[in-house]
DNA sequence: ACGGTAGTGGACGCCGGCGTCCGTTTAGCT
DNA sequence: AGCTAAACGGACGCCGGCGTCCACTACCGT
């Protein structure tokens, strides 16, 4: 569907929306949610007409810009159910989807509560959720995950994480490096 | 020496500067930080200029306002200490500073990264902090507390702590319980 | 090459927070 | 009660972000 939408488009306008685009996400990622919608546009070196006729609310521009960020977070669920231990597993999901989170400070904030009603992040944040349970159930099988090990614990860390401050990315990975190793120091049997 | 200000005020100015505060903590901790100073003075009864005559900026607000939490949380830093179970003690401690900044969301920002120059705030950390790191240091000699924990661990718990969100006060005081009860099993020798 | 149309972006008006000034009020002393 | 200086707060101008309109530009089909 946005497929069609995309490729519907003159081609220096599809051009535009992809910097429109690719600026957001850099933009997001490093300064936050919060960033000016026309600093975007500046970035992007469109006016601002152009990146409101394409995204009218910051909202649809967070969803689409986030779209590969989700599908990161997929993939690294699916690797972490992939792995033949079940507990190495989670355990490498936990590490990464923190990490990823501290390296994009919107997206943190955007997958938390900033758009509830995002609808297509709602959709693919709970086939993740889906596929972390199914680990986690596998998990508890070998002994390694405690026993009375809930879902929303997990949850509970990775918004936890996200509150990680920290004056450069790097020292915020860092601390995120910890933070998650301190998680499933907790979570371990 | 803030005593003496006090005193040599009018006394409808000592009697608004009161209010003043008063405002400011209730909507500090209800709303966050981000709330405009006039709408502090609306709540408080006061025009925006007795406001910024008294507070020329909303660090100096700030700063008195959350002066009280900061001695709460040196309280409850001392009740640790004073425990005969360093380790119960400290279980208490990061039980309560958890719920304390769960409660009162400006607070947390405060504290952790909002304002760096609030020296006030600052020195009554740094006492904060020492007294911990002793509590720690018992703690680890009675065998309950993980040998390699660290003092920057907590801080790491604390400040991910404050980034739990939720929609009322008492979902978040709630997790918050639950997180605090994480970080305590991830120290747990 | 050229006409039509999708696309653009500078410019505009609106809003809300900020910090300050000044005419008015009121506490407190005699 | 009267006076004076401290204190007050409504009103003002400024700034920055927002969302939209319209005259201009450039793509694309013929």
């Amino acid at each position: 569907m946005t497929e069609q939408l995309t490729r519907n488009l003159r081609s220096d306008a599809r051009d535009n929306r992809q910097r429109i685009l690719e600026a957001a996400r850099t933009m997001f990622a490093t300064d936050g949610m919060d960033v000016p919608m026309r600093e975007i546009a500046r970035r992007a070196g469109v006016g601002p007409a152009t990146l409101y006729r394409r995204f009218p609310t910051k909202e649809a521009l967070a969803t689409e810009a986030f779209a590969e960020q989700m599908d990161a977070c997929q993939v690294i669920v699916d690797e972490g159910l992939a792995d033949p231990d079940p507990w190495h597993g989670l355990c490498l999901v936990i590490e990464k989807l923190c990490e990823l989170h501290a390296r994009d400070r919107g997206y943190t904030s955007a997958f938390t509560a900033a758009f509830p009603h995002a609808v297509d992040l709602a959709a693919k944040r709970e086939a993740a959720l889906a596929a972390l349970a199914e680990l986690a159930r596998r998990a508890k099988t070998t002994g390694h995950l405690r026993s009375d090990f809930v879902l929303d614990d997990l949850i509970l860390v990775l918004m936890a994480n996200g509150g990680l401050h920290a004056t450069s990315t790097d020292t915020r990975v860092a601390a995120s490096r910890r933070f998650a190793a301190l998680a499933i120091r907790a979570f371990r049997a």
